[in-house]
DNA sequence: GACCAGGACCATT
DNA sequence: AATGGTCATGGT
């Protein structure tokens, strides 16, 4: 096969549009009706048409894995529908309001590092925190003749060399020493991003929990986005707060037994259902 | 100006 | 085990 800088990815029940700006993702910009982000190092710009995702990359690719697998574009969305109870009118109603938003399959490092930063945080913050600190100590990628200067998130490695001063000046606030303690404990390998792969969910929730500036909510979230734990289900406010109105009568539900609700309720892609509740609430809102 | 944001952590009960 | 205060910063 032959290396090329241009590919089209079929795709169905997919929205790109829907999906980057789901609160997944902080590092992608939207440029008129183009996605414009890094990959494996890889810069890429993304265009939406109706059965098929137009990708544009910097460097010539002889093969698309990589892109799929952040992307998800594989998976078979309607399958995953399929498994949502059926009496749900909540549910129904965020799937109908949400067509085609995807779980993304980001890099481990990058997922943990922007929840991190995420805490009490509005989304267009973190966004805005993420491309300082990519701006400012990420390396910079090769982008196509006549485009911006693009870089990527800053490695972990990098990180751990910062003064906490550095990173306070990236307006994380309280959150510089969590994400500096973080960053050393990798580079010091005490904690490897790879070895919770094959780990039950709980093993896996637990030694990310350990580390500083990670409870439940951030680890379920690093847990769904970066590992594909298909049940992870990030307990937010928005979240608890839908949770609480549609299914506990206004009541006030502590996190952890809404996350056991969700795993008997929702089932096998709780995690899946959450975004789509998660999306729908805060697009409803006014 | 008050209130809130994809929370976590620590000190008290 | 369960609250309550505190931590920065910026949007609405």
């Amino acid at each position: 096969m032959a290396s090329v800088y241009e590919t089209r990815l079929p795709v169905r029940d997919y929205n790109l549009a829907t999906t980057m700006t789901s609160g997944q993702v902080f590092g992608w910009e939207q440029i008129a009706d183009e996605w414009v982000g890094v990959v494996g190092g890889r810069w890429v710009r993304l265009r939406q048409e109706t059965d098929a995702i137009i990708v544009r990359t910097a460097a010539p690719q002889c093969e698309w894995s990589w892109l799929k697998e952040f992307l998800q574009s594989d998976v078979e969305l309607r399958a995953v529908l399929a498994t949502f109870p059926k009496d749900d009118p909540h549910l129904r109603a965020a799937v109908a309001a949400c067509h085609g938003l995807r779980l993304l399959r980001q890099d481990r490092w990058e997922c943990l590092a922007s929840f991190i930063l995420s805490s009490t945080k509005q989304i267009v913050q973190i966004r805005q925190i993420v491309r300082t600190l990519s701006e400012r100590y990420g390396a910079e990628v090769t982008v196509p003749a006549g485009q911006p200067p693009m870089f990527a998130f800053p490695t972990a490695q990098r990180m751990a060399t910062l003064p906490e001063a550095e990173l306070r000046e990236c307006k994380m606030g309280f959150r510089a020493p969590y994400l500096l303690g973080t960053a050393r404990r990798i580079v010091a390998g005490e904690f490897v991003p790879e070895s919770l792969r094959q780990l039950p969910i709980a093993e896996a929730r637990a030694k990310l929990m350990a580390l500083p500036g990670v409870g439940e909510k951030i680890a379920d979230c690093v847990l769904l986005f970066s590992y594909g734990f298909p049940t992870a289900f990030p307990v937010d406010v928005w979240v608890a707060r839908a949770l609480s109105t549609f299914y506990y009568r206004g009541r006030a539900v502590k996190p952890e037994r809404l996350r056991r609700f969700a795993d008997k309720h929702f089932g096998p892609h709780a995690g899946y259902a959450q975004q789509y509740l998660f999306h729908h609430i805060r697009t409803q809102r006014e």
